[in-house]
DNA sequence: TTAAAATTGTACCATTCAGTACAATCAATT
DNA sequence: AATTGATTGTACTGAATGGTACAATTTTAA
């Protein structure tokens, strides 16, 4: 097995199981048998659990941000939005309503005396928001959006509803409540544009 | 210590470490150790940690109902209503934002395989859901909601921007996106409410 | 007072955890 | 082929985990 498949494999078994089970309720031991790689690979390549965490937290960044998600942050127009929030109520739909956002999970796992693995999710989210502050402010940049209308905050308005509806779906065990959120954002979204004249 | 002191003290310990720092961070030896009590009480009055977990779930599905926290679900009026987001900015505010919504906290913790534990936060969330969904409903049937406004999503979306909030709060370590998200909901809200004739 | 029950303290167990040690093997380059 | 460095397998360690055993103590009530 060569570096960068054993490497790889390792950092996508501990997302995989971080995504779904928690940080703290995966163990080395679990990634590594999950993945058939051994310890001392791990121990070359990571050194400790937090330095995998940091590498699963930096890979799915990456993987968010190069658009290999069903899921994801490239909005560009209205039906784009639109479509955002159904693309995560159908992923929870395809995995059992088990997960919620990954980041989210691995996030709120991690404690406040961890700051280097607080930042990598910070700088996730400042990423994620700042592609949707993009795009309202490029609407509204093209008078599609009222003066009111503020980007920051109808992005902020997104990521909470979407991070508050997947965590409720996986709660819950089904996306009703998620839905039903969703579809009153999308209304106040359509509140806040510009009548075609 | 009389048994409803060593009893009710491991529960409010446990229901305080597991909100700060989930339920898998935390073991029993820590909840024991930081109240006081011993091993045999805790067998004695839980048998199991899952035991432990499910009391503190019924706990702080107790003290909400009975509204002694400072944030519930008692909305009866729109200035109730205005304040109910407000409420949980203030308590994040007050705890250094490392906490977010204690059941949600709990409750993704807390895996598919264990029924009895996650029937507790469902039963939580069906409650919370139904005091807004009343609220909505009250306000509707007294004709202060225009024909297309729905209660039960009307709740579902307060709900989801609440947890989704909180959980962006407790990430970054500020209330911005918070604060934002909550400010376009009653946004939302006030557009479905009928205009004083 | 006394017997039964509830409560508690201490020690212990098997398992799992994260992390280390170190020799063995593989691959690349010369 | 020889050397060097990257990679890997196996075994281990000490600490922490959830849970148990059991005797001792306190409380309750007859």
């Amino acid at each position: 097995m060569a570096k960068s498949d054993t490497r790889l494999k390792m950092i996508q078994t501990a997302a995989d199981l971080f995504h779904r089970q928690g940080v703290n309720a995966t163990s080395v031991d679990q990634i590594l048998a999950k993945s058939g790689t051994g310890k001392s690979q791990f121990s070359h390549y990571f050194k400790t659990k937090n330095g995998l965490i940091q590498a699963s937290l930096k890979y799915l960044h990456e993987i968010v941000r190069e658009g290999k998600t069903p899921t994801g942050y490239n909005v560009k127009t209205w039906k784009d939005m639109e479509q955002w929030f159904q693309k995560y109520i159908d992923f929870q739909k395809s995995v059992d309503f088990e997960r919620s956002c990954p980041i989210g999970t691995i996030g709120n796992d991690i404690s406040s005396g961890q700051p280097y693995l607080r930042r990598e999710v910070i700088a996730f989210f400042e990423w994620g928001r700042g592609q949707l502050v993009q795009f309202f402010g490029d609407r509204k940049t093209a008078g599609e959006l009222i003066p009111e209308a503020d980007p920051e905050a109808l992005a902020d308005f997104c990521i909470s509803i979407m991070e508050g509806g997947m965590l409720l779906t996986k709660m819950q065990g089904n996306t009703h409540m998620f839905e039903n959120a969703a579809k009153q954002a999308l209304a106040h979204l359509k509140s806040l544009r510009k009548k075609k004249t």
